[in-house]
DNA sequence: TGACTATTACGAAATTTGTCGTAACATTAT
DNA sequence: ATAATGTTACGACAAATTTCGTAATAGTCA
């Protein structure tokens, strides 16, 4: 049976592409030391996956020298939605205010965040 | 190796969660229904996963007779906060702010849901 | 009761995801 | 050049997830 192949990253993906998002391209080894700190990952594992991520379109590589320098294949943005809009359509009925509800109480957020929060509501009211 | 097991719901298993929360309790043969709908998943195979999330302990059921009636087993609630802590942490570098955006940019929201958002972050504000 | 239908139970295959060992290759230093 | 080192390539395995075929069971009704 042919997939449709619509199914965004996997856990072990997201969490690699997380890292390029927040610390910029990096080699199998930066990945390596960052995932390392999360979880028991072995470096042939991680080089792996990034491999793998790289078939699928995932990420993409320069590097015409001896170490491959990885970064996104799509913006942070993009995937984000993507796997929020999944999210939202499993786990939440589709309300992104519930969400919006979650988030805020599992996390802490700052003044300064919240008021950026509030310019984003503006803005959705205003429009 | 033994794992510590604190892996949520896998993804069909959020789903199956999600329709639980939806609809309320349902037999195996709702909830097939309502799966059909989103992707295309055979009786037994909704019927498998129902009896695999029991061994879990994701949904637990009632049902002397033929009929059993699955519920989650956990609030909507905890389930909810403990996949969007582990979204946040893999692919929001822990900001709540972040994911607020993308969830309000990517589902349109009504004014009262804006409104309720509002009161949310007052509350949060006056703590 | 006995056939018929609907449901659950069970086992196993197929697929996906995550893991790692080892070989191949390139770079550097001696 | 050769050895030592670090990196990538590859194949295979392991574990988890999803899928389904078939048997067993209970309920219905003609």
């Amino acid at each position: 049976m042919v997939k449709p192949k619509n199914t965004g990253p996997t856990g072990k993906e997201l969490a690699i592409l997380g890292i390029l998002w927040e610390k910029g391209p990096s080699t199998v080894h930066e990945m390596h030391e960052a995932l390392h700190q999360k979880s028991e990952t072995g470096y042939t594992t991680t080089l792996k996956l990034m491999q793998i991520m790289l078939e699928k379109g995932l990420v993409v590589r320069d590097g015409a020298g001896r170490r491959h320098i990885y970064r996104p294949a799509e913006s942070e943005e993009k995937t984000q939605n993507r796997v929020v809009k999944e999210l939202l359509g499993k786990a939440f009925a589709g309300s992104a205010e519930k969400l919006v509800m979650r988030a805020l109480s599992v996390k802490k957020v700052s003044p300064e965040e919240l008021s950026n929060i509030r310019k984003m509501l503006d803005e959705i009211e205003g429009a």
